[in-house]
DNA sequence: AGGGTTTTTT
């Protein structure tokens, strides 16, 4: 027998498995130098060392054992494992191929060993064990109702591909299942990745997860999200974004490396959550190995185990306290919902006992709106009786980290919070000591229509299980109340009871394309749990076509697979490629980088009706008369002069948040451009190739003052009607005299329909920059361009 | 002329 990668891989695998093993055979334990009552596993996991390491280890220590004795049959005796006793186990995750004569592996081998030796014997048993995890910690994770079922559940992951996980909030369920299929040796072929549809969600619970094992995230235990990158060869439970899992298809089509995925929060059914599911019907047919857990809130559990082929639903209880429903007698309609929120608030904060209110509201405006009415109307009351004194707290999602940092923070003495919210609150934030919920029984949403290319904000009735959800945050901490601005009967008879999932209500143009890019040639065949519209995705198609990244015959061109390889809407993956030619890619990564960013503001949006004057002063000493995008060029660039100040940004109103992820961003794109061999060129202040450039993404979305203010769809089709407007949110808002031609970013319809990031530009450019789109308008239209 | 729910990408 001789020394292979195989042979050392299948004797590492054979201790994973059996982990006292090693303190059974004399020769080994002693060339570790190991006390006689140690195990391997308590040996790398209390470490951080993992199989990789404990493979190097092995493969210099059976080298030096073969180079003193000469004889490898009685070191693999002395392991007690033969070569039939089932040695085919598959080697560990991104080990490749194994190089013995690597002297920096074996050395830092050695390296490792020496620390470990030095701190780890005394105290062997009491830093893994028990002494790591706090016991306050201890005592939370052995409440928690999923425990009552852990041997069923790994039995039932044993016995199955794919396992359908329906628990209530507070049952474990996300941190605890990867936790128990580790611990039951279901990780031996391969990672657990776990997928949540937010960043934060996937960052905190591999903290959390890692506390609970008493390591450090990063080691057993670590993360991946864009642009942040947390684990080791030795991590053995991966938490990630569900995007970020779409894109790891694109390269490990068969995701072999994982032993199981488990998808949770799939009811929230978001647009990468949906492509996660067909991608891996597809996978468990290709990869035998591989098992998938899909988890998720109680709704549609139906659905997702017809759709995994008739998969066996595994139900976990809840741990929530009971909170009582307290209904309207009459329904209120979209003009009254916020009159009948400052009332609910203030009654309950005259009639009822200590805890804090959590309010749900629609929009910003609303919430300061609301926010007024009650302050002026408890002010005269505060102090008079012996009342609560109460705090407002603001919560949506533009607010700065900041102020959402203050959501957290306990609240003062004698004082009741009243925290009004959007549905930032529903599932991305919990707040804690909630005992009454406001729920005023509308939310606002977008929807994307196909036809126009326009993104409409929809104010809607919530849905079933959405008022559930609302409801459960008054009592995850104690006995609670919610109060339903709707009644009892409308809840059940005309409330939804499930909402649109995201893949039918939004743009497809990055879908098709990685899908595309994956090697499914008819996105129409791709089996989606629910089909998005086809009018959605014959115009995802045709914009491919109009940006050259797909052919006439729908197949990917060079530049498609190029645009593929940035995390980036195509259209912004277009301009950045086409900068390059353009010679001015210094600059349209900036401004791509800025357009990029969707969840934050770049100027300070918060109490905007106190400080737009001075919102709009610092904007104009910034603006730039060729449009919003140079502006952001001019921003950048003083930022930087600035020594990327704090106080700066808080100077002249804008967000230093936003601009630190702009650097964050750049950073990154520039390393993939320089992978794609893209020169990053500047062109000093030619703004004409930045606005050319930004024509090769943006050429659809041309307007042409019509009236006064108001623009027409350039070429001027009967798709869309209707005037285009500037937001007043943009730079060339208040210019005069008022462009006549103007190329815009983004197009939604609230009150109107507001074009936003305005550049102007010359239409003749469409010509060189966007070709295909060009011909095929100049057919239509003979004056185009 | 006058203001947007929420997420996310090797």
């Amino acid at each position: 027998m001789t020394l292979s990668a195989e042979n050392v891989t299948a004797i590492v695998d054979k201790l994973y498995q059996n982990e006292t093993l090693i303190a059974k055979v004399p020769k080994l334990r002693a060339a570790l130098g190991l006390p006689d009552s140690a195990e391997w596993k308590t040996l790398y996991s209390s470490f951080g060392v993992g199989r990789v390491t404990a493979h190097t280890l092995l493969t210099h220590i059976f080298s030096e054992w073969v180079e003193k004795n000469g004889e490898e049959a009685n070191f693999m005796e002395g392991l007690t494992i033969r070569q039939d006793n089932n040695m085919a186990v598959s080697p560990p995750p991104g080990l490749g191929k194994l190089d013995p004569g690597n002297t920096m592996q074996s050395e830092l081998a050695k390296y490792r060993m020496r620390r470990m030796e030095q701190t780890w014997t005394p105290s062997l048993n009491s830093r893994f064990r028990i002494g790591q995890i706090p016991e306050q910690i201890q005592q939370q994770i052995s409440s928690l109702p999923i425990l009552s079922v852990k041997a069923e559940l790994i039995e039932a992951v044993k016995k199955n591909r794919v396992l359908i996980v329906v628990g209530e909030a507070g049952s474990g369920k996300s941190t605890q299942i990867p936790k128990y299929l580790a611990e039951a040796g279901l990780a031996e072929a391969g990672l657990i990745g776990c997928t949540q549809p937010r960043r934060i969600a996937a960052k905190s619970l591999a903290e959390r997860v890692s506390v609970e094992c008493g390591t450090t995230v990063g080691g057993l235990i670590g993360y991946v999200i864009r642009f942040e990158k947390c684990v080791s060869a030795d991590t053995v439970i991966k938490f990630m974004t569900d995007g970020l899992l779409v894109r790891e298809f694109i390269l490990n089509p068969n995701l072999s490396g994982y032993s199981i995925l488990i998808i949770d929060e799939a009811h929230e059914r978001t647009k990468y959550t949906d492509i996660c599911f067909g991608l891996l019907r597809n996978v468990l047919n290709e990869n035998p190995n591989l098992k998938v857990i899909i988890s998720s809130a109680t709704l549609d559990k139906e659905r997702f185990s017809a759709y995994f082929d008739n998969a066996p639903i595994f139900t976990v209880s809840g741990n929530m306290f009971e909170v009582e429903e307290i209904y309207d007698q009459f329904s209120r309609d979209q003009l009254s919902y916020l009159s009948g929120v400052v009332d609910k608030v203030c009654s309950v904060h005259f009639n009822e006992g200590p805890g804090h209110i959590l309010a749900f509201l629609p929009g910003q405006s609303d919430i300061e709106k609301a926010s007024e009415q009650i302050l002026s109307r408890t002010r005269n009351l505060m102090g008079s009786r012996h009342l609560l004194k109460m705090k407002i707290v603001q919560c949506y999602g533009l607010l700065s980290l900041e102020r959402q940092n203050e959501i957290f923070k306990p609240a003062e003495e004698g004082y009741r919070n009243v925290v009004l919210a959007t549905n930032v609150a529903e599932t991305s934030l919990t707040i804690p000591g909630i005992r009454f919920v406001v729920d005023c029984g509308f939310f606002k949403q977008s929807e994307y229509d196909p036809n126009t290319g326009i993104e409409e904000l929809k104010m809607k009735r919530i849905t079933q299980p959405q008022a559930t959800q609302r409801k459960g945050r008054a009592g995850r901490t104690e006995k609670g109340k919610v109060y339903r601005l709707y009644t009892k009967s409308d809840l059940i008879s005309t409330f939804p009871s499930t909402g649109l999932p995201e893949i039918q209500r939004s743009n497809l143009e990055s879908v098709v394309l990685q899908l595309t890019v994956m090697g499914f040639k008819d996105v129409f065949k791709f089996q989606f749990m629910d089909t998005p519209r086809s009018d959605a995705v014959c115009e995802a198609l045709e914009k491919l076509q109009d940006l050259s990244a797909l052919d006439e015959e729908m197949r990917l061109t060079p530049m498609g697979r190029q645009m593929a390889q940035f995390p980036l809407d195509p259209s912004l993956a277009k301009i950045l490629v086409s900068s390059s030619k353009l010679r001015c890619s210094e600059e349209v990564l900036i401004i791509v980088s800025f357009l990029s960013i969707q969840n934050q503001s770049l100027f300070n949006q918060e109490n905007y009706q106190a400080t737009k004057d001075l919102v709009k002063a610092s904007m104009h000493k910034f603006s730039h008369r060729s449009g919003d995008q140079l502006m952001y060029i001019n921003i950048y660039e003083e930022w930087r002069s600035a020594g990327r100040s704090k106080h700066w940004c808080v100077q002249n109103h804008l967000n230093a948040q936003f601009l630190e992820e702009v650097q964050n961003i750049k950073d990154q794109l520039a390393e993939m451009m320089k992978g794609l061999h893209l020169p990053i060129v500047s062109c000093g202040s030619n703004t004409v190739a930045v606005r050319q450039a930004m024509c090769a993404g943006f050429f659809r979305q041309l307007a042409k003052r019509r009236g006064q203010y108001d623009y027409a769809k350039y070429p001027d089709s009967d798709r869309v009607r209707g005037s285009f407007f500037i937001h007043p949110s943009s730079s060339m808002f208040p210019v005069r005299p008022v462009p006549s031609f103007v190329m815009y970013a983004e197009m939604f319809r609230t009150s109107k329909m507001y074009m936003k990031g305005i550049t102007i530009i010359d239409p003749s450019w469409v010509a060189s920059e966007a070709p295909i789109y060009y011909k095929k308008m100049r057919a239509l239209y003979p004056n185009f361009g």
